[in-house]
DNA sequence: CGTGCATCTATACAATGTTCAGATTATCTG
DNA sequence: CAGATAATCTGAACATTGTATAGATGCACG
């Protein structure tokens, strides 16, 4: 029997659940999403392997976990960058969409491995996050673009599917390193274009 | 000194190479890029584990083999597809640039195993050379685009990275559950008015 | 104070990637 | 055509992984 004095770490973590998750981003920022391992993130956090299958029902639970965190971590960075530009007129409006593409485009290329966990089929997001904070910055800011007269009403139609389309896709093959980091202007000009924005 | 053809030994395979490359498709087009396990593509060779390790220094080697003969395949469709469509005029190159995009979007969501390998950063690819069978399509399809006066030549710069990210993005989309499969043709139909397109 | 319950540990098991020594066969040399 | 040499494959081994099960631990509450 080891003599037992007082404990610096308590037995009962306290917050356990979203310091597995904290762990797992950490461990999957620096290794990718296929090197993520349970073990590695419960000794991260100083705590036996079995001890997250009181949170998680398997390693995959984690994952989507880490997934919805990240989803709305990439969808505040959004918001922030949305909001350090400050005007009601046209200019502000189309600097405001541009700066949302842009922020997308950074987080994909500074974090390319939480980018691929988040859109690359590892964790299962069943549903169409209509009411989610990504889709709803999106779908407001084209609404703005057609209040302040910068597109018109029906090229602003369904636009949600282009530009999400536009900004994933050319993150997405940017990071795995199929096109040149120097396209994703260009792709914010095409889709532009396509909006028929002047 | 060349490997002969394969006489049924049952120590030396033949043609083991394209052998475990076939095996590892298969099984990555039922389980996903992450459940391929290396045994199994032996086993289903009928050979021992290691015996890969003669062809492939690791299981990266073999996913990155899946990968580029994945994505000539793909190439392969695109071209197949619009070789159905002949003519020379308006109608039809348009219809031969527009097979082209659902080609891509039908193996994405027939394979997506398939298309998560080829572009979820599973296997390590250089930016696509110019002389690549699927870059080549897409190149020509948008030059013939501006031959026969569907879209200015102005607008065709730099178009092979708005219509491929557009296209990728949707299919990526679309099936890892993030969009409704019915917004493809919203996307194509975006992706030609980005190009001014008649 | 002690009883119940949520929380965490210990142990075990099968599967995986990978290595290495050796067995088996093909090919070449004389 | 025989024997040597190189190519190809096997077998066993090791560390690591996800996960299941049984038991230990400590907190809240009667």
């Amino acid at each position: 029997m080891v003599p037992r004095v007082a404990v610096v770490s308590p037995y009962h973590h306290g917050d356990l659940e979203s310091a597995l998750v904290e762990a797992a981003i950490a461990l999957v920022r620096k290794y990718g999403p296929d090197h993520l391992s349970l073990r590695a993130v419960s000794a991260d956090v100083g705590v036996s392997p079995s001890a997250s299958y009181h949170y998680f029902q398997d390693k995959n639970a984690l994952i989507s976990a880490v997934g919805s965190v990240l989803f709305a971590r990439l969808a505040d960075l959004q918001e922030e960058a949305i909001s350090k530009i400050s005007g009601s007129g046209m200019h502000s409006a189309r600097e405001r969409f541009q700066a949302m593409g842009n922020a997308y485009f950074k987080w994909a290329v500074t974090e390319p491995n939480l980018y691929r966990l988040l859109f690359g089929g590892f964790c299962e997001m069943q549903e169409v996050p209509q009411d989610h904070k990504a889709w709803r910055l999106l779908s407001e800011g084209l609404d703005e673009l057609v209040q302040v007269g910068l597109i018109t009403k029906s090229a602003r139609q369904n636009g949600e599917a282009l530009v999400w389309s536009a900004v994933h896709g050319a993150s997405s093959l940017i990071i795995e390193g199929l096109m040149p980091r120097q396209a994703f202007p260009e792709v914010l000009k095409g889709i532009q274009r396509s909006l028929g924005m002047k």
